[in-house]
DNA sequence: GCATGATCATGC
DNA sequence: GCATGATCATGC
């Protein structure tokens, strides 16, 4: 192996040789003659990349893939977003299988993640539908090595799969445990299983795996995006605690405002409080988990966890239904799969709810709790979803248009779900998106935007509790 | 009083 | 100018 293109030894031509792929396509930089034509699926490209590109033998041992550098070959896939223009990863990024039996007799330093994966060599391309594996086009390549910070919260996330594992649970594991590093599925179906220490019962296959948000943060990284609209919840005094578990970290942040009004906590806080601003209780939240109200906390936003801040009247009804960003119609129609359709996205994403309550003492911080919608509810959300991309896609939306100018539609009402409806979602009805088929009734070729709201009864009866 | 449609205030 | 989080107005 003296001829290689790069030294392999060393990170600094690896990452040079690598960087070559930018802009290129497998087929422009390899020999792909001798590939079998019909086993180009998806899940080949990074196989390909390194048994074509880095002439490395595909092996599964424990060391990385560059052993002398101590790099390991990942590869990604990014999407480019239509509205912003942004890149963004179109998945999480699965790292290594874990093998139960071997988990519980390591320690995480020592262990096999940490030893194969401290140190990536990133190289991610751009995902295009029905394209041949050899002509995905290379977007960004770079090193990636976990920040310490990082490390602790990926530390205290390994360490909860191992006490699953340990105590007879692996077939309990879900991705929605853990905040950066997760345990994903692996297989080709749902029989795709393992043994597991301490149990009998036979656990689905899984890998850990990087949460789209924490990779989006990585691809931020490696493109030198360096901005200032994240502020971090846990800061210097909390990085030396044991039990760095940024869920309680944050709950523990509220403590000192339970039963306050917003204006006695923007008080004790020492930070202005508009009335007239509509989201000045998301502002508060904010700066009572310690980032500025300009900013996101960048330690939710790596691990997929939005904020909804709610006001509910005296009987736990929330004042209004509360809403996601305007959805694109150009956009919803071409999403084939529930799964991976940007409503499910939202939805699968951990909530932060922070409750402002009526009382007779006036508005005050009630409750606060982390929250995941149960697989049923996301199912039931599903319907709402596929109806409204129906109608998109039948062009079938005004129903009729009274005196008033107001236009009823055909969108799922909220008494159609327990869970969901459609509503507008925009400055005035002439702030508005393309559609991809003109209404059948009006002929417009565009409409007012809209987007999926979860039903105040919803919160009410699901949530808050 | 509620469901649905329309619109607003702010910050970037 | 627009995304976000939120609130208002109308009609039944």
């Amino acid at each position: 192996m003296t001829d290689l293109p790069y030294n392999q030894s060393s990170q600094e031509s690896i990452v040079s040789y690598a960087m070559q792929l930018v802009d290129k396509s497998l087929r422009e930089v390899i020999d792909v003659s001798d590939l079998d034509q019909n086993s180009l699926n998806k899940g080949r490209f990074g196989q390909i990349l390194e048994e074509y590109y880095f002439y490395k033998e595909l092996d599964s041992n424990s060391q990385p893939d560059f052993p002398e550098a101590g790099l390991e070959l990942k590869s990604g896939a990014v999407k480019k977003l239509i509205r912003k223009g942004e890149l963004r990863a179109k998945e999480r990024l699965v790292l290594s299988i874990i093998d139960y039996n071997d988990l519980v007799t390591q320690n995480f330093k020592t262990g096999s993640f940490y030893m194969k994966n401290a140190e990536m060599l990133l190289v991610f391309h751009l995902h295009e539908k029905n394209t041949n594996v050899l002509d995905y086009i290379v977007k960004l390549v770079g090193i990636w090595a976990f920040p310490a910070e990082d490390l602790k919260v990926i530390e205290h996330d390994w360490q909860l799969i191992k006490s699953k594992v340990e105590n007879g649970e692996a077939h309990t594991l879900s991705e929605g445990d853990t905040f950066y590093l997760g345990a994903c599925t692996k297989g080709a179906n749902a029989s795709s299983t393992r043994s597991q220490p301490n149990s009998n019962i036979p656990a689905k296959q899984r890998a850990f795996s990087l949460k789209p948000g924490y990779v989006n943060h990585i691809l931020a990284k490696i493109s030198g995006i360096t901005d200032g609209s994240f502020g971090k919840l846990v800061t210097a005094p909390d990085l030396d605690l044991a039990e760095y578990d940024i869920e309680q970290i944050a709950l523990d942040k509220f403590k000192p405002y339970y039963g306050k009004t917003p204006e006695d906590i923007a008080h004790m806080l020492n930070v202005g409080y508009n009335p007239e601003a509509k989201h000045r209780f998301a502002m508060l939240t904010k700066e009572i988990l310690g980032v500025s109200s300009k900013q996101e906390v960048e330690e939710f936003s790596k691990a997929d966890i939005t904020i909804k801040t709610v006001r509910i009247d005296d009987k736990n009804l929330p004042y209004e239904n509360i809403s996601f960003p305007a959805f694109a119609y150009e956009e919803i129609v071409k999403e084939d799969s529930w799964e991976l359709s940007e409503f499910n996205e939202l939805l699968e994403k951990r909530f932060l709810f922070v409750f402002f309550k009526t009382t007779k003492q006036g508005l005050l911080l009630n409750k606060v709790l982390f929250w995941n919608m149960p697989y049923a509810d996301r199912q039931e959300a599903k319907s709402v979803w596929l109806k409204t991309k129906q109608l998109i896609i039948d062009g079938n939306i005004v129903k009729k248009v009274e005196a008033s100018n107001i236009r009823r539609t055909y969108f799922p009402k909220k008494s159609e779900s327990k869970v969901a409806h459609i509503r507008p979602h925009a400055t005035t009805t002439q702030d508005i998106y393309p559609l991809p088929v003109p209404d059948k009734l009006t002929k417009v070729t565009s409409y007012t935007k809209h987007s999926f709201w979860l039903n105040d009864t919803y919160i009410r009866d699901s949530i808050y509790l």
